[in-house]
DNA sequence: TTGTAATTGAAAATCATTTTCAATACAAGG
DNA sequence: CCTTGTATTGAAAATGATTTTCAATTACAA
């Protein structure tokens, strides 16, 4: 799916959700579609208002709280903090994070239901979530002083 | 190791890196040696009053902080936040936790190492930390009436 | 169009955390 | 023991992030 056609669907979502689909949620929608960083709620504001100006950092806030009821996004926890918001992926997904610029990606791990249900039967823990993630530094940022190509 | 000689095991560590030992620093070193559940910093300055009266929630943020520098304890990451201090385990460990009581045990899990070098390669990544954590409710938390005993 | 309720951004309020500072208390040396 | 220098303490103030309030604006249904 196209970002266009999944800026579409999103605001879709939102009209179906009882929301106005008004021009700072448009902007803060089409940046969280378009980036795969995970970016806190200053960053979307500052990236935000290269799109719409008159972006106010309340508006932010409360449009990314929406987003996340509605499951299109959600917080990334990384090891300085958990603060940040990524577009949801498909089914559950290992995540991949970049210290350095935020990048994230996904990728597919083992099975843990073995795991999960050993786990759970030693210990008498109900298990319901799980995460498991790994940290490091992109390609890019890996990249000493050469060209710089955006996500 | 019995939680006593844990206690003095840290206050002597504190003492080595140039810290004096004070009453304050002493209710939260007991604090944080004996429970099994990550705490907050509002909840070490609640229940540390209890040995320490005048504890101030000021001294609970330095000497929470001093714990972390000396290793003695780290932070631990739940869905719902990245704000609560657990000490930490012998080796690396996977953790399960309690999101009703804050509970936390360890657990021994997969090697990931042959993951993390599959997704290294895969992705170009240079990957240096990972978190494999279970969220759920412990047993004690599972009952609905029965008599609570604490850990 | 028009009316109305949702939404906006600025300012104020709140909450967590950090800094400042004068008083206190640890611990080394007499 | 007592004295002394310095690290530590807790209260209050400062900071920074997030939330609430509110009057003006705007989307959109009729």
């Amino acid at each position: 799916m196209t970002p266009t056609i999944t800026v579409s669907r999103w605001l879709d979502l939102l009209q179906s959700a009882g929301c106005r689909v008004t021009a700072p949620r448009r902007a803060i929608v089409e940046l969280m579609v378009g980036t795969s960083r995970a970016l806190g709620p200053i960053e979307v504001y500052d990236l935000g208002r290269t799109e719409h100006p008159g972006l106010g950092l309340v508006t932010v806030y409360r449009t990314l709280e929406k987003l996340e009821e509605l499951g299109l996004i959600e917080r990334v926890h990384l090891p300085d903090g958990c603060h940040r918001y990524l577009r949801t992926a498909d089914g559950h997904q290992h995540l991949l994070l970049c210290t350095t610029c935020g990048l994230v990606q996904t990728f597919a791990g083992d099975d843990l239901d073995p795991l999960t249900g050993k786990v759970a039967s030693d210990t008498g823990f109900a298990i319901n979530e799980h995460w498991l993630q790994f940290f490091g530094t992109c390609p890019n940022c890996r990249k000493p002083i050469s060209t710089l190509s955006e996500s």
